[in-house]
DNA sequence: CCTATTTTTTCGAGCCTCGAAAAAATACTG
DNA sequence: CAGTATTTTTTCGAGGCTCGAAAAAATAGG
């Protein structure tokens, strides 16, 4: 049941409204906040006032700014780098990162390492997590005062409370709380995300104006992931990050996934699956663990030059795409589409089956006009979705308490 | 960019928050209002007391309740019926009916009616459904003044923002602005809403324990529809009203569906579908129009009696339910589902195939925990659905009104 | 150096919610 | 049957927040 509006809660809300209008715009004039929240200048002087004090934000110098306008110059407004510190973990397939991030969203430190996640026990699994964390805390050069929140993504399901990993491709491992286990350790807020969520975040932050209310972003790697932005909020299960669009079925009892069920969009789309078809495969052949980036490419470029297996196996991921599309079309309407990942670079090879199948769904009326976009590189979005989460967190749960905190406000999917 | 809380927001969604706590308990104190509001006694008392003022609450006769108690006997307050009225219009496959309904949810007056919505034209259809409502209005025990919404529900695609039908099987007519239309007609305000989504409203309505943040409502009928809550918000569609399970793909390229495409799940487990494969006729045969309620319930006894075609059809359904209820819950996890409709009643059938199906995605690891309900006759909940719709737009939007009517709280779908 | 212009701060007014205390209304008790 | 205990509801003053208007601050142009 919602609960009433109380009057200590305004203040909150208004000042996690500044807060939130700096991070957004960069360097806005109280002039420019007073704008974009509605609020008046009256409010918005008296909270940032508070906000500087509290060295959460600070003043821009007037000399860095050139006022070509008469008048009383604006004055910009911008967040304390040294306010807070956040720390974004990601773990992937055979890899894992740290990256320290100022209040401001800058890296300040960042350490990668390469690391064999299928093989690893449990203990070593979060023991390397641990580890990659205490470092960076132990750098002499940072106030681990200030460190306010750790985020970590990972390729997997993680649990709708952002506590804990559910189950990963990367390990066999499962139900692990790293959230927990990193707050535990450290004494630090965690909080544990799905990878393609942190996609969707970090593609909304780059470039609102294309990923504003409604889109999708899809993870075409080994396994096909996806981030879900409906309405302007991040997208989530019941009870799992949720989203899992690869294994939304595409033939029932179709090819072997390597989840271990039939017919999923990934056992026709993922890396595995498409080397699997070009090598002309069975399709109950056993998923391989990993296929190199190069590996890929050469398939990729095989493809381009002749018309044998390499490019019926990319059209074939196409077509489960398409349909698989389709059928969240059904459910959700249309919306702009973002595919990430290395074998979004082979995209052109995907597409005209992924078009052609779309147009047989419900979605199809307007298949010519849904909008894909590529980008291969998925580390820095998930990264930078990652520190944004963070973020976040710290503008309204810390620099925006409420008299004691309300169950309602956590966990909003604001991306 | 979502906007600051102004100082008068305050009162007026507290306003809103006392008058949904008014509608949801039936006849709470003000002690129970403060209690499930989380506000102070003081407020609710101030709050309660205008809105009695303004004869949109009521206090109970103290006569009528019997206080075993010690103490002050707490004083109900309740919805009063005099306070507005809104009409609740059902337009489904050649039926057509109209309720209206008072403050306090209660019906005062209806009327249905028979008619030919498939081969009627764009006129006569608008013109049935105006001339039903102006009937309504028409009466003389109505005071017409205090009918201050309404609602339609059509079988079909709605848009997002409840005024026009876009798409429907019931008539080959599309893009109909009934809600605009009705409002030009008659001065009041109007919405259009799909079937399914004010079925899941009523259910959350009727059992708030097992209907309450998360579960689906699947019409199984002619077609296949849903309404889906997430989070205990009616889910939509960015554009639709969406959530078009029957149109989500189940066999890429297989039958043929009423909507002109192939393979949704509808084509297999609509009435038309199983009447179809009962038949043992080709895939490809053109779907009937329609199917009598009486012609179903023959075909689910045959099914139940002997092992022929009649029972592999309703095996066909519910493997098409089942993997398409399975692809869904690889989106949103796995949550309790009412099937409603005729159909619903030869459930028994439908049902092994589904878990079986279910069993074999990625929701399958719950497939045994997941709860189905059945409910043979949607028109009652469509209706209850539409009438609370129309009446919670009256407790937000006209008893609860902003200084000026902001766009961010208008359209929210709470169920 | 003065004026026009724009931004920011200040200040009092008006609401709103809250807690404490008072008032109201009943059941129990001897 | 009167007095007491108990529970609900209202009243009242305090404290906070936002707002509009006016003042103050800071700059460009003449």
């Amino acid at each position: 049941m919602s609960v009433g509006i109380r009057h200590d809660d305004l203040r909150r809300r208004n000042r996690a409204m500044v807060i939130s209008a700096v991070r957004r715009a960069g360097q806005p004039s109280r002039t420019e906040i007073a704008a974009t929240t509605g609020l008046s200048h009256s409010t918005i002087s008296a909270i940032s006032s508070d906000l500087i004090q509290e060295g959460i934000l600070t003043e821009i110098k007037a000399s860095e700014t050139v006022s070509m306008k008469r008048g009383r110059p604006q004055v910009g407004l911008s967040l304390n780098p040294e306010a807070a510190a956040v720390l974004a973990v990601v773990l992937s397939l055979n890899f894992l990162s740290v990256a320290v991030i100022d209040y401001a969203g800058q890296v300040v430190a960042e350490e990668q390492r390469r690391l064999d996640t299928l093989t690893m026990s449990r203990d070593e699994l979060i023991g390397e997590c641990v580890a990659i964390v205490r470092r960076r805390l132990e750098d002499p050069d940072l106030d681990v005062q200030s460190v306010a929140r750790i985020a970590l993504a990972i390729q997997g399901i993680t649990d709708s409370h952002a506590r804990a990993m559910l189950w990963s491709p990367i390990t066999p491992q499962t139900n692990i709380a790293f959230a927990d286990i990193l707050e535990r350790e450290f004494g630090i807020p965690a909080i544990m995300e799905n990878d393609c969520n942190m996609m969707a975040v970090a593609l909304r932050w780059r470039d609102p104006d294309r990923y504003r209310d409604d889109f999708i972003a899809i993870l075409l790697s080994h396994g096909i992931g996806m981030g879900l932005v409906l309405k302007g909020e991040l997208f989530t299960g019941t009870h799992s990050s949720g989203g899992e669009f690869g294994h939304m079925i595409h033939r029932p009892g179709g090819a072997l996934c390597r989840c271990g069920r039939r017919g999923c969009v990934e056992a026709y789309a993922g890396n595995y699956a498409i080397w699997r078809n070009a090598r002309q495969l069975s399709e109950n052949a056993e998923p391989v663990a990993d296929v190199s980036d190069a590996e890929m490419r050469a398939l990729a470029a095989r493809a381009r030059q002749t018309d044998g297996p390499e490019r019926e196996a990319y059209r074939k991921a196409g077509e489960a795409l398409g349909f698989g599309l389709g059928s969240l079309f059904a459910l959700i309407d249309p919306a702009p589409v973002a595919m990430v990942g290395a074998s979004a670079a082979a995209f052109d090879l995907i597409e005209p089956a992924l078009r052609e199948a779309i147009a047989q769904t419900a979605g199809g009326h307007h298949s010519g006009s849904i909008s894909f976009d590529t980008e291969t590189n998925e580390l820095p979005l998930i990264r930078e979705g990652c520190a944004l989460r963070a973020l976040s967190f710290v503008d309204q749960e810390i620099f925006a308490p409420g008299t004691q905190a309300r169950a309602s406000s956590v966990g909003k999917n604001v991306a």
